[in-house]
DNA sequence: ATTATTAATGCAACTTAGTTGCAAAAATAT
DNA sequence: ATATTTTTGCAACTAAGTTGCATTAATAAT
């Protein structure tokens, strides 16, 4: 069920994902790519792509959602807690390839830890 | 400018985030409201009373805005790092009192970081 | 290579969260 | 009691994301 085919929109996304370096959002995507699919497949491709384990997907601090695809995408176990960057200034949104440490806690069993930072990127700061 | 009057909205809407222990989604809050106020006085009195520090608000895993009242919300110097945890059983969300350490980045400028824990609640584990 | 099968797409209509402008009502200040 | 300023309700709107269904494109079978 639910077999990924390699269609012209699907590689069009991949390559996307494949040139660029930080996260895009689903409304970037969708606008970016509005003359040559419609944005319902935009939807349904990137759902598919994650469902695969080829991309991942996150929540941006204005509620809007992401997608990247990151080196730890391609390993099989998904780590869970590699942390987002948000930048204020110029609005790009990046994967760090950094662990943040999850405390354990009593009574409560943790499926994923999101994180997502906030500040200025390297860019941003002069 | 913007001086929060205690309208009896406003003292209804304080005294549901008292009674309550966890946090509580707009969506939730407007539901639960709707016979006694309107759905964007509801939106204007949780802005008002996150401006003023009385709540904080933040980003569920949906996307969707949740509010609470946590102990660290009275502090004048708001705690950046304090996670949610968000229980996929019942979809209760609670401010835990734990801190998250967040490494220092190279390049970059923290300005705050948004932690969202997702699993099982002590009351679903079982 | 053709045909059959199944997945993917486009489209239009819809749902839902959140916002805006403005006139009326309620708080606070005078 | 009146004037001032904030808050509210309402209706209309925006924007993100979803759904159903008929059509088209990929892949599998012959």
């Amino acid at each position: 069920m639910s077999v990924v085919r390699k269609t012209k929109s699907v590689k069009t996304l991949m390559s996307i994902f494949e040139a660029s370096g930080s996260a895009l959002s689903v409304v970037d995507l969708v606008e970016q790519l509005k003359v040559q699919m419609n944005k319902t497949t935009v939807y349904r491709i990137l759902e598919r792509l994650e469902g695969e384990g080829t991309i991942h997907s996150f929540i941006g601090s204005n509620g809007l959602k992401w997608y990247a695809k990151c080196s730890t995408c391609t390993k099989h176990e998904h780590d869970d807690v590699h942390p987002h960057f948000e930048c204020r200034d110029c609005g790009k949104v990046e994967c760090l390839e950094i662990e943040v440490t999850i405390p354990k806690l009593k009574n409560r069993l943790i499926e994923s830890a999101d994180v997502l930072l906030t500040g200025q990127c390297a860019d941003c700061l002069n």
